[in-house]
DNA sequence: ACCATTGATGACCCAGCGGTCAACAAGTCG
DNA sequence: CGACTTGTTGACCGCTGGGTCATCAATGGT
């Protein structure tokens, strides 16, 4: 007669349904605010079945940086690592792909959840900066050190110019995530690097 | 007998150390977690009373940004308002300043609620967004378009220079706030804001 | 067909917290 | 000293949401 059972067991699928669930919740809402039972009802089960595959909604969360940034950051090291050329050309052309990767990726939303909530649940934190802060600055503070040894970059602390390279991008990320919703202009990610990029560079560069 | 009542009458003096206390409690826990109830208990009296002053907890957030935030960002307005002299020269001085004026108020700490809770709580960022990016920003675009103008500083989207300088200053109290209490290493903040501002102008300034 | 296994349910527990309010007591005024 | 005003208390309400568990039913083996 009926056709449709009420539920299936399908526990190979779930695990990534309800990571795939969470990543939308916790963005939009932030982790404190997310709710197990709005995560449960949009991968389409129920609350008690998310505690057989997570313990706890932290477990969750570190599922969550894991599957939907890991990769993203290793393809953008594992890019770094095969170039063949000058530094500066490089980080020419690693700004625009981060801005790039940036604007189609959660990264934003969940890096304003991670900063926000870093005090009252440091794990996060701790995830994130292992995961992709710590892989990331020093690929970039090694690049400037190389550059800085071959001639091609003014002398100057590594990760100050790390800083100087990338802190548009992190600025204009959050700034997205935060102020444009309000009204307030949006940021053309891209336009950001190309210029900000050939600016620092001008400064940084031994000759042009 | 008995030389001291239970409590005291002190209409005038609460809103200020309610305020004192609301600081503390925010920068430590965040909007969400902060508790109505130990915001009370440091400031020295009961929940109850609190209410007596602030009708919701968002009206106690807007008192806090108002308070502790405003004075300071209109000290470095200003400053630079009276300036007399080269664009250059006057950026050169104000990063400094702006890190030293971060290193011992809690702007990092609101900074990152705001960020945090913008999703929830869109007022708290409306406020920042008003009282402090809105005006620091107009601030250095203004001052960078009339370098342009002067012919000191090279051409270029005068938003996206103005990204350019004061990111790091930014990602700076972000990180310290976020990273250096798990253990990762520590930020200098007037340190970064001295390479960084002859960095960018060694590329922003016409002549050297 | 039947049973044992186990994925899944949803009602439930309970602690936490924003906000309220009747009662109380510290000031104040005459 | 007594009466009125009002700042303050603390018990209380209502609701939310993480996590649990007895129960059920889809599935796989025989």
């Amino acid at each position: 007669m009926n056709a449709e059972p009420r539920w299936r067991r399908r526990k190979a699928d779930r695990p990534g349904e309800i990571v795939a669930a969470a990543i939308a919740v916790f963005t939009e809402r932030g982790f404190a605010a997310a709710r197990i039972d709005e995560i449960a009802a949009r991968a389409g089960l129920s609350k008690g079945a998310i505690y057989r595959y997570f313990d706890t909604k932290e477990a969750l969360f570190r599922a969550v940086v894991t599957d939907a940034v890991r990769p993203n950051v290793r393809k953008v090291l594992d890019t770094a690592a095969a170039w063949q050329g000058g530094v500066p050309d490089l980080v020419r052309m690693l700004l625009p792909t981060v801005a790039g990767l940036a604007m189609k990726l959660p990264v934003g939303a969940v890096l304003k959840m991670v900063i926000g909530e870093s005090r009252n649940f440091p794990e996060l934190a701790r995830v994130w900066h292992d995961e992709v802060v710590q892989p990331a600055l020093s690929l970039l503070m090694r690049l400037i050190a190389e550059g800085q040894a071959r001639g091609e970059l003014r002398p100057g602390d590594p990760r100050t110019h790390a800083f100087s390279l990338m802190a548009p991008m992190l600025l204009g990320v959050i700034w997205r995530e935060t102020f444009t919703p309000l009204g307030a202009g949006d940021v053309d990610l891209p336009a950001v690097a190309r210029q900000h990029v050939e600016t620092v560079l001008a400064g940084m560069e031994t000759r042009r």
